[in-house]
DNA sequence: GAGTGGTCTAGACCACGGC
DNA sequence: CCGTGGTCTAGACCACTCA
């Protein structure tokens, strides 16, 4: 085998994470510990640490220890969403749930999530709110075999974060997502949760959001108002 | 002083280039050489160009040695273009002066740039094209005092890339960049430009892009038609 | 074969957090 | 005070590039 000792040392957390073995929240052992039980050097467990933490699967902290990433801590929940005000407000945020329903997925959200066409899918329609004005229609899916028995009185208790409900009810976590970002005009439909005219040009954006090993788990459109708000990020 | 070292010769690393000694596309010394000159570790040299590479300054190339990151190269020339085809098309993009002009900068785009309101910028509008369909209605803006003595014949010449026009012929850099996006109606004069109906939604992309020591170098907005494209981006 | 970056080790000391 | 991650060193060997 040619595969660096560092990426095997990856590797071989990674496996640690996707069991269940480690989970989100928990103190990994010491680099010290690691070095000992995969009979390495603690440079090596370093380097696969440093690159796991780049990838905010891990995070360290001095004179504490490493942490597996979870999405229940105040700073990082909101980790995925982009969207500020464009006067620096930081309004809260709050989610209503508007539908939440058992269908067949169709065939163009199969071919995103890897699924068949036509398999069992949770269907979930929802509004989020910033400083009481309705900004963002979400319509989210993701297949019902990992999330068996989910309800819309779960997702009302985490209100607004599914991703903080699919990791602590389910351990599931997402890790990172794809984004692809149209202009679109609302129909009418839209135009009525979102309070605005009909036609009025919005945001489509379509996610889908990846765990370990890049397997997708979930896919949602978000409109958005953008009058008051953009999209940011930062290219390299 | 508690600056780690690795910290340190990252910015004397930084100062060779801000200086311009080491310029776009140039080998730097070798981690040994330089190991020698700042009186350090290999080890330490390394992961200073580690993370400089990681921020895309420097690029290794194993056997060869250490370079500065360059616009002129084919691969990296559309470093910070994130519209693709929705087709998974790779169409050629063209690009199209429509006016070039010495004006004053308004207060907004001033105080995006670090400039006094009112002083002197080339003002730079153009439309990209994507398998001659006009997508990217552009208007860039540059103070004048980096760019002497710019003119519409050398931005012609080099057909499309202002970033290695810059790079080229003034021996700035762009390194990175921050990104607002919002969905807009087009108006009377771009709708014409775009060959679109007035009102039909668009992305509006302001973008202000940044050279060593995040200094702001240029500010533009993109109007993109996103009919057949979208914007892509990745979430971590 | 010489020179470059890439991996790996062993060991020292520092800075931080918490008992 | 101890254990953690963070920095730094010195030296070995590997993998790649090019003359």
């Amino acid at each position: 085998m040619n595969i660096p000792l560092y990426i095997q040392v990856k590797q071989k957390i990674t496996q640690e994470l996707m069991s269940g073995n480690w989970r989100a929240g928990d103190l990994i052992p010491s680099e010290i510990e690691l070095a000992q039980s995969y009979q390495v050097s603690q440079g090596t467990v370093r380097k696969a640490i440093d690159e796991l933490s780049i990838e905010k699967i891990l995070i360290r902290r001095q004179g504490k220890g490493t942490y597996v990433t979870t999405h229940n801590e105040e700073q990082i929940q909101l980790r995925f969403l982009r969207l500020t005000s464009s006067k620096g407000n930081k309004e809260k945020l709050e989610s209503q749930l508007l539908s939440f329903e058992k269908t067949r997925v169709n065939s163009y959200v199969a071919n995103r999530l890897n699924l068949r066409p036509g398999s069992s899918v949770y269907k979930i329609k929802r509004v989020l709110t910033f400083a009481r004005k309705p900004l963002i229609l979400d319509e989210i899916y993701i297949s019902t075999i990992p999330f068996k028995g989910l309800n819309a009185e779960m997702i009302n208790q985490k209100k607004g974060s599914l991703y903080r409900l699919y990791e602590s009810n389910y351990g599931i976590q997402m890790l990172n997502a794809d984004e692809k970002i149209k202009a679109v005009s609302a129909e009418a439909e839209v135009s009525k949760l979102l309070n605005i005219k009909k036609g009025h040009p919005i945001l489509g954006i379509e996610r889908v959001s990846y765990t370990y090993g890049n397997k997708p788990i979930e896919w949602r459109l978000g409109l958005c108002l953008t009058d008051e708000y953009h999209y940011q990020t930062e290219l390299e």
